[in-house]
DNA sequence: TCATTAAGTATGC
DNA sequence: GCATACTTAATGA
């Protein structure tokens, strides 16, 4: 296998700080991989034996209910780090990584975790940085299932995938994976109904435009505006 | 204000 | 041509 090279993780928050030879040291200890869309990387509960770098797509986190129905819990972007069940002091995953679309990662030992955070500076903040954005994106998401109309949930949805993944096209911000209504609805605890019929009147409005699998937000205040009630 | 039901059309392997 | 994605209207909690 051809050797990775370092502009891999040169510009990623995690190995920012580091030189080109701990950048090295850690590249040759990475296993790449690409995965499918629908793809899992890894499932809730099982032993967590690795952690993960996104290079590109998106990774879709699903729980799974007490009843057995999967709900998406959060998106991760390219770029991140994720299952990184280590800095929650876990032994197991806390849930299901699949992939929204075509997705390559590199992953590493779960035991080299310890490692790299007592020797690569800057490594650790930023692990337990992205920990705390995604718990922030969770209660975020908690305070308005209580409190906003389904509606401004929606609204509140796309703008954060735009702002996660969204990529610039002509005439907006489409995001990134392929994502059905049903997806939408899961996200927001609505129906794929009420996605289908509020995407259909934001297209008459001019806010978004949408294909099968596919949304571009072609105004984004407004639909700020909207999810702000 | 929304979910649900129902009955359709559109799309892509 | 079949399964999946999506649309729309009607009904009622």
């Amino acid at each position: 296998m051809p050797k990775l090279d370092e502009s891999l993780l040169r510009d990623i928050p995690p190995f920012r700080r580091l030189e080109t030879r701990a950048i090295r040291e850690i590249l040759d200890q990475a296993v790449p991989r690409r995965f499918d869309a629908g793809d899992a990387v890894f499932r809730e509960g099982h032993e967590a034996t690795r952690f993960y770098l996104l290079l590109d797509g998106t990774i879709r986190v699903m729980r799974t209910t007490p009843t057995g129905e999967q709900v998406i819990s959060l998106h991760i972007p390219a770029g991140q780090l994720f299952g990184i069940a280590a800095a929650l002091g876990r032994d197991t995953y806390p849930a299901t990584a699949h992939c929204a679309g075509e997705c390559l990662t590199l992953s590493w030992p779960m035991s080299l975790w310890q490692a790299f955070v007592a020797r690569y500076d800057g490594f650790a903040e930023e692990g337990y940085k992205t920990v705390g954005v995604r718990v922030s994106e969770m209660n975020q998401r908690i305070m308005e299932l209580a409190t906003r109309r389904v509606e401004q949930r929606i609204a509140g949805a796309l703008l954060r995938l735009v702002n996660q993944t969204g990529r610039k096209v002509e005439g907006g911000i489409e995001i990134a994976f392929p994502i059905t209504r049903q997806d939408i609805s899961e996200m927001t605890g609505s129906t794929l109904h009420t996605v289908s019929r509020l995407l259909s009147q934001w297209e008459k409005e001019g806010i978004v435009t949408s294909r099968r699998k596919h949304v571009t937000v072609t105004d984004p205040h407004r639909l700020v505006v909207i999810a702000e009630g």
